[in-house]
DNA sequence: AATGAATGAGGATTCATTCAT
DNA sequence: TATGAATGAATCCTCATTCAT
C-alpha cells in the first residue's frame, strides 16, 4: 500500500541535479543541448561534483531521466494499482495526462526516446535493456497493470492477442497526449467528450461480445 | 492525376545536399548531430557551398527534412486518392509502413517532430506554421484524405467528430509503427494479424450503427 | 651533394607551428606542458588550424620534434659527410655540442626521449618505429656515418663490436653535453682539455693495435 | 660500516606514499602524469592527507624519487665502499644496472632529470642544489666514491683531471644502459662482452702509463 | 557561383587542492 | 591527525560559419 515508502533516498547532489535535469526540460530545453554547466549551476554546486558522481554527461542525464520516469510511471501504476476496473484506469490515465500535459511531454518522452537516435537515449535504451536499474517502471508497465485488472474483471476479452491490447492502450494514450498538445489544423472537438470517446472505443473494443 | 509534374525541379546542389541528409538518417544519424561537413561530403560539394542555398545548418537540415517528408507523404497522398475505399486505404498504410520500417522511422520521424525540442525541430515546426512551404504535405493530408473517402463511400460515420477521427487513424497507425519496432517484452502476435486487427478495429468504431 | 635541395617544403601552417614548438622549447617549456594554445598563438595562427593539419596535440607536437630532429641530425649528417677522417668528425661533433648547447638540449633532447614515458615521446618512439618518416635522420645514423669513415681510414679497428663503438661514441657525446651543462660540482676542468681527452681516448680506443 | 643504521625513520604515512610513487614508475608511469589520488590510493591512505605533509604534488613526487634515488645510490655507495679496486667496483656497478634494468630506468632516471623541464624536475634539482636533503646520496657520489679507490690503488693515473673521469665512468655507465635498453638496431653484441669491454677499457685509460 | 582553409566560440572533462567533519 | 567530498581553473577538441580566391 505505502509504495513509496521504499523509495531509498538518493545522495543530497544527486537529487539536486536530477532536479535540475527535470527542471530545464520543464523549461523546454532539449535534452541533447543540454550543458553539465547548466546542470550544476541550477543544482548549486560545483561542475567537477557532476563527475564525481556520473562517468559523463551522457549517464548523467540519462540516469536523471530514467530516475524521472521511473517516479513518474511509479506513482501511476501504485494508483492503478487500486482502480477496480478497467475502465476507471483508463479515465485515470487520461485525466492524468490532461493535467501533466502543460509540464512537457510525460508520455511523450517515452515516445521520444524510441524515436531519437541521439546519445543520451542511447544511453537510456541500453541502461534499460542490460537492466542496470531493475526496479525500472515504465509506460509498458502501466498498461500491464491496466490489462491485468482489466482480464480480472472480464472487461477484456481473453481472446484478444495480448500485444495488440498493449498496442492498443498505448497508441490511444499517445494519440491523446499529440491530441492535446493542439498542433492541429482540424477542427477541434471538446476535450472532455474526446476522453468519453475514447474509453467508450476502448471499453467496446476489448470486450467479449465484439468479436 | 500526375501529381509529381508540378514538382519544380530543385538546384542541382540543393538535390545533393538533400540527398545526403537522407541517407545520413538512414544510415541512422542523430538529426541533431548531422555536420555540414557530412552532408556537403555525402553531396560530394563544397563546404561553403552550402551557405550559398542556406543561411545556417538547422535551415538546412530542417529543409532537408521537410523535402523528404513532403515527398513521402505526397507519394502516399497521391496513392491514397486513387483508392476506392477507406479500407483499401487503411490497409495500404500498414502495409507501406511494414516495407519502409526497415530504412528507418518515415512516420516515427514525424513523430519525433512533435517531441523533439532541438533547434532543427524547432525550425522545421516554424517552417510549417509559417507556411513557408505552402504545398507541404504531411501525415494528417493523408489522413484526411483517407478519411473523405470514407465519409464519402459511408464508411465513416458523420456523427463522430473529425478529431476524434484524426487522432484515432493517426493513433493506429503510430501504434503499430512502433509495434513494428519491436521493442516490447510482450508475447508478440503475428504482424499479418496485428494488421488485420487494426483494420477491423477502425472499421467497426467508424461505422454508423456503433454509436 | 646538395642534400638540402630535396627538402620538400611544409605547407606555411604548419611550418609556423613547428617553428612555434621550436622556440617555445627554446625558452625552456617542458614538452610534456605545452599548450596547444600556446603553440597556434605564437605561430600567429587560430586553434582550430592546428586540428586541421594534426589529429591531436601530441601528433602535433611529436611531429614538430621529430622534424626539428630531423634537421638537426641531418644537417649534422651532412656535414659528417664530409669529413676525410673519424677525428675530425668527433671533434667536429663536440664542437657544435658546444655551439648548440646554449639552445638547450639539441643532442640531450635524444636522451629524454629514451627516458620519458609521457605521451608524447610515446607518440614519437612509435612513429619512428613504424618508419612514417622513412628519411628520419637521428643521432644514430650520424654514428653510423662517422663509424664508416673511421673503418675506411682504418681509424676504427674492424675487431671491435659495432655496437660496443656506438655505445662508446654515443656515451662520450651525452657525457660531454652532460659535463657541458655543469650540472658538477667536481673541480672543473677544462673545455677544451676535455674535448682533446676525448678525441684521443676515442682515438686510442678504437686504434687497431690496442686488443 | 653499518651506514643504513643511520637512516632516520620516516613517518608512516609518508613511506607508504613514496612506496606507491616507486611502485608507479616501475609500473612505467611518467612521472609528470602521475595523480596525487593514485598515489594516496596505492598508499592507502587519503587524499587530503598527502597535504599534510607536503605542501603540492611536485613536491611530494619529487621528495619521494630524492628519497629513492638516495636510497639505491647509498646501498651502492655502501657497497663500493667495501670494494678493494676499481675494477672490482666497475664491475660491479654494471651489473647492478643489469639486475635493475628491468625495473625501469634507475640510471636513466637521473639523466631524465637533467634532460626534462618539467615541473617536479625542476623541484628536484632545485632541492639538490638548495641542500635541503644534505646526506642525498646521488650517481656522482657513488662515482667519487669509485675514482678514491681507484686512486688509492694506483688504478686510476693521478694526472687526469678529475672531471674528465668522473664524465669517462659516468658517461660509460649510461651508455651501458642505454645499451641494455636495446632501442638500437646495430648488430648486438653479447652483454658480458660488452661489460667486459667497458672495464678494460676503463682501466686502459685510467691507467699511468696511458699518457 | 563554388570552394575549403582558417577560425574561435563553446563545452566536456580532468585533477590538484581545500576544508568541514 | 586524517579524511574524501566538493570544487573550478585549466585545457583539449569540435564544428558552424566566414571569406579570400
Amino acid at each position: 500500500m505505502e509504495l513509496q515508502l521504499v523509495e531509498k533516498k538518493l545522495p543530497e547532489k544527486i537529487e539536486a541535479m536530477y532536479k535540475a535535469v527535470q527542471e530545464l526540460i520543464e523549461e523546454g530545453a532539449d535534452v541533447n543541448r543540454i550543458k553539465v554547466s547548466e546542470i550544476t549551476q541550477k543544482a548549486g554546486i560545483g561542475k567537477g561534483t557532476a563527475y564525481e558522481y556520473f562517468s559523463n554527461k551522457e549517464e548523467l542525464i540519462s540516469s536523471a531521466l530514467l530516475y524521472q520516469m521511473n517516479l513518474i510511471y511509479g506513482q501511476l501504476e501504485a494508483q492503478i494499482a487500486k482502480m477496480k476496473s478497467f475502465e476507471e484506469s483508463i479515465r485515470f490515465v487520461l485525466s492524468s495526462i490532461v493535467e501533466k500535459i502543460g509540464q512537457r511531454d510525460c508520455f511523450l518522452r517515452y515516445v521520444h526516446i524510441f524515436t531519437d537516435n541521439g546519445p543520451i537515449s542511447e544511453t537510456m535504451k541500453q541502461k534499460i535493456k542490460e537492466q542496470k536499474e531493475p526496479d525500472t517502471c515504465l509506460a509498458l508497465d502501466c498498461i500491464r497493470q491496466m490489462v491485468q485488472i482489466g482480464k480480472h474483471t472480464g472487461e477484456i476479452s481473453a481472446r484478444l492477442p495480448e500485444a495488440y491490447i498493449y498496442m492498443e492502450v498505448l497508441s490511444k494514450v499517445i494519440g491523446f497526449a499529440i491530441y492535446l498538445t493542439g498542433e492541429w489544423d482540424v477542427e477541434e472537438c471538446d476535450r472532455e467528450e474526446m476522453q468519453e470517446l475514447i474509453c467508450m472505443s476502448l471499453k467496446r473494443e476489448f470486450s467479449e461480445k465484439k468479436l
